[in-house]
DNA sequence: GAAAATTTGTACGTATGTATG
DNA sequence: CCATACATACGTACAAATTTT
């Protein structure tokens, strides 16, 4: 078994709420009854529902059991750490993607403080735009750490980076820090986005951390107003 | 003892954090150390220490330790459920609120669609504006269903809603959908909020639930677009 | 309305596996 | 290889909320 119990236990329950196999409003079968049905203890049942309650799948109720909640408009939160890769997996759309550079920098003092770079290091810089349906509506800017990806090629940023980082060269993602704004449109964002009305993009600021807590990626990426899209799921933490 | 043990915990250790008497980048004391100082067994730290880390305080390693992560430039995540009020609260600006409408009305087909209601269910409707220095610069218009909040008042309006419902009602907020999008402004917005540059404004549609997993509110808030700002705090979920 | 049964919430203890140093 | 520290899993007991009797 290479996943956690809990874990699996999580994915076939949020399995069978997608495919509605379980109804929205209904309740879930009990903990001991889901003990019997996994073979498992009362404490991994209940893992895998705190994850399930976490990411928006079920209400627990003391004394009654656990609610099902409507998952189906829920889409797909953007929330989490879901690569554009994923992201672009869950749409509609036909995305594509163009690499209009990546070449290796000296950080400016700018870059230097964001990233809270040591003298000497050095940086990949990517700049990337997502076009659909014949328009460019997404211009990303990556920067990642050198020591950490030693190596970056064109056809590794046309296709997915965070493939490549965490199967290729097995570095875990743990966390990131995301700042969403809306700006003026700069000279890049004519030059790569398709914009017609509006001079405002949205602007996503993200620090990506591995599960060592090491940064190792700063990310921009400057949405066209009018498809910028961001959903949410918040619960009132206790639990 | 009120709260749950595991609560304390995390509410004293996220107070050291927050006032670095632990330092960023330092480890956590052990988790058998954490036992003996508070008294507690080992799944009950495990539990405080896990709502550290998924609020952005430490960053688990295993067979190392707990990290202490950077809370200081934060900036007080807008994720989460925090109402206007806790929110202002963080803010180091001076929030004034503009209680423009409180009506109790027949919700109309598109409102009973986005808020599933049955009919003859009614709704109150409130209509704020909050202004920071002279300018105002957010619209809210709240909808909460009648059946569960009965009265409602401009002064409580005028003060902290969720203070209102929380404290005074006894009812529980669980959770929150929402949905962030840039869209034009309307005549409202005009009307509303002190526009100048920019004739777009970010709209937060969200939809709040009861414990019980009750849609009790919709909110449709509407920000001029430069004053906006999201922070978020992601974690790539598995525990 | 009260008591009993059911169901989830918290806490503790123990054992074993896995990653780090 | 070994010690340390976190991760998973099972089991038990009791508290608190809800539903049923």
């Amino acid at each position: 078994m290479r996943k956690s119990k809990f874990v699996s236990i999580y994915n076939d329950l949020s399995e069978k709420i997608h495919q509605k196999k379980i109804d929205a409003g209904a309740l879930l079968p009990t903990e001991n009854e889901l003990c019997a049905q996994y073979q498992a203890s009362r404490e991994t049942i209940r893992k895998a529902l705190a994850m399930l309650s976490r990411n928006g799948y079920i209400q627990k109720v003391q004394g009654k059991g656990s609610i099902v909640l409507d998952v189906s408009r829920q889409n797909f939160p953007i929330s989490g750490l879901t690569s554009f890769r994923e992201l672009a997996a869950h749409s509609k759309r036909q995305w594509t993607t163009n690499v209009h550079q990546v070449v290796l920098l000296k950080p400016d003092e700018h870059l230097k403080m964001v990233m809270n770079l040591q003298d000497g290091q050095t940086v990949w810089q990517v700049v990337r735009s997502r076009s659909t349906e014949g328009e460019s509506v997404i211009l990303d800017r990556d920067y990642l750490i050198q020591e950490v990806v030693p190596l970056l090629t064109a056809d590794q940023c046309a296709h997915s980076l965070y493939d490549y980082i965490e199967n290729e060269l097995g570095l875990k993602i743990g966390f990131a820090k995301k700042e969403i704004t809306v700006e003026p449109a700069n000279e890049d964002d004519y030059h790569y986005l398709t914009m017609h009305e509006g001079t405002h993009v949205v602007v996503v600021r993200s620090l990506v951390y591995l599960e060592n807590a090491q940064l190792f990626q700063y990310t921009e990426s400057r949405h066209r107003a009018d498809k910028f899209r961001f959903v949410d799921f918040a619960r009132r933490d206790h639990m």
